[in-house]
DNA sequence: CAGTTTAATGCAAATGATTATCAATGTCAA
DNA sequence: TTGACATTGATAATCATTTGCATTAAACTG
């Protein structure tokens, strides 16, 4: 554990999730600007192996980070107007899921489940 | 409508869908090896804006297009193992989808779901 | 037809997020 | 101190996709 890596830990983990690499390269920077990019992706890709940050890869280019808490697992909303994402979990969802992928023969390991929109907010203010 | 972009369209439909840029670009050289890479991406583009090729992107790297049928809504079950694609449809996952969306005030213009895992020929075949 | 405009092609270079390279620096134990 | 050994950070490479641009071809015009 060097220092650079505890810096961008705990940036990192500032966050509220759902952050990309550039995110969190840019506010290590205000701190130390020595550090490199190449550092800061390094080092997520160790947290993430590591257990401790689950990357997501929404449609845009970016890849994201997001604390990983282990247990809860989660779905995104996302919306498409102001970037603001919400995220849910739903039992009926995730159960049915199951039954889908057991009808075709898969053992599913993963999934993902983003809906796309415009939040509240953003159709209040649109008109 | 340019003969390029004919031979382009052809080959995609020829496809069961789930077809990346570089698999229509290679199947296309076969007839008309003077087709450029950049005309089957520009003529992707072309009939993904025309409603009658979408794009989807799926974990890895690749865009992939498949038909827009339009009427046909589903989701896909994808091995990680082989790479095969299952599609799939289910009423019920659809409407939760809906009212999840309802309870945090988003109007949903689109979504992406993808049970990644296994497939039952990649486990029989695994051991 | 000849001449003019316009759009489309295809090669090569650019893009942009991420990864690999590698010399320089730091760590630490013998 | 010495020598493994790991880590850094600047830079170059990667790779799917876009873009610039000169060339070709089609579509009008008369
Ligand atoms: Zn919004
Ligand atoms: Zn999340
Ligand atoms: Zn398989
Ligand atoms: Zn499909």
């Amino acid at each position: 554990m060097t220092p650079q890596r505890e810096l961008i830990a705990r940036t990192f983990f500032r966050n509220k999730g759902h952050v990309s690499a550039e995110d969190i390269y840019k506010q290590v920077q205000k701190r130390a600007p020595r550090i490199g990019f190449a550092t800061t992706y390094r080092t997520m890709k160790l947290l993430s192996e590591a257990g401790v940050a689950s990357l997501r890869s929404f449609g845009d280019g970016f890849s994201r980070y997001e604390p990983a808490l282990r247990t809860d697992h989660h779905d995104h909303l996302i919306c498409t107007q102001c970037g603001h994402i919400i995220e849910f979990e739903d039992d009926r969802i995730e159960s049915l899921q199951k039954t889908v992928a057991r009808k075709h023969g898969f053992r599913v390991t993963d999934h993902k489940l983003e809906l796309y929109g415009i939040c509240s907010h953003c159709r209040n203010t649109k008109k």
